[in-house]
DNA sequence: CATCTGTATCGACGTTTGTCAATGCATTTC
DNA sequence: GAAATGCATTGACAAACGTCGATACAGATG
């Protein structure tokens, strides 16, 4: 038992922040959905703030649904509303649009191996 | 209804490509856990592979949730596996450093805001 | 050969998550 | 003012997920 035989070498293992693990996995969960990331996606190619309606008509799912993630997105930073009479205006915060550019370029660097 | 009051300029939304839609949060999904996410951070730090009990001593979880989450980024091209005897040693892939280097920014811009 | 060790798989369990129908509320519209 | 509209919230439900203990199996160790 004194030294095991899978790695002969003592590994290096700088320990890691469990806080930042934690935020992490978070962001990574509010992306996440394949509903939440088209409604992101919607928001981030529009320069003007949208109105939910029209997101509820682009995506395969309920009012409610879409509410219910348009609050999950803004949670984690992703999404602003404004108010403006009865509609609510969202738009995609600058994180939103650098969380969206990494995934892709993660996922083009997939297609490239 | 011939026009709604809350947009009174039709809106330009490209359609999206549900497809790559699916794999970004697919790949989200695959980060998308404070233990897998540790894993993968602990082999990304890490030029040589690394057996799965070394692994296992670094996060507060069971062998078998170990041996599970890694499956799972597996499956999503995290990482990589290879066998030598009764041993498994575990490899991030580009993908992998890609894909955390990526959070990391995205959350470091969060602060930033 | 017999035992021990490292890893994967299976089955079960509790929790989280995505969705919907129903409802409530505020504001617009007529 | 009355009806209609946009959005959020609630409660319910099924599916997905993370974890564990038990087990299986292969290879190492003695």
């Amino acid at each position: 038992m004194a030294q095991r035989s899978c790695c002969l070498i003592d590994r290096e293992m700088p320990s890691l922040d469990t806080g930042r693990m934690r935020q992490l996995a978070a962001l990574a969960r509010a992306l996440a959905d394949e509903t939440r990331l088209t409604l992101l996606a919607l928001l981030v190619q529009q320069k003007e703030p949208l109105c939910v309606c029209h997101l509820v008509e682009r995506v395969p799912v309920g009012q409610p649904t879409v509410s219910h993630h348009l609050r999950i997105l803004r949670q984690a930073h992703l999404v602003t509303v404004e108010r403006r009479g009865t509609w609510a205006y969202y738009q995609a915060t600058p994180l939103a649009r650098a969380a969206l550019a990494a995934l892709e370029q993660v996922l083009a660097e997939q297609v490239a191996t």
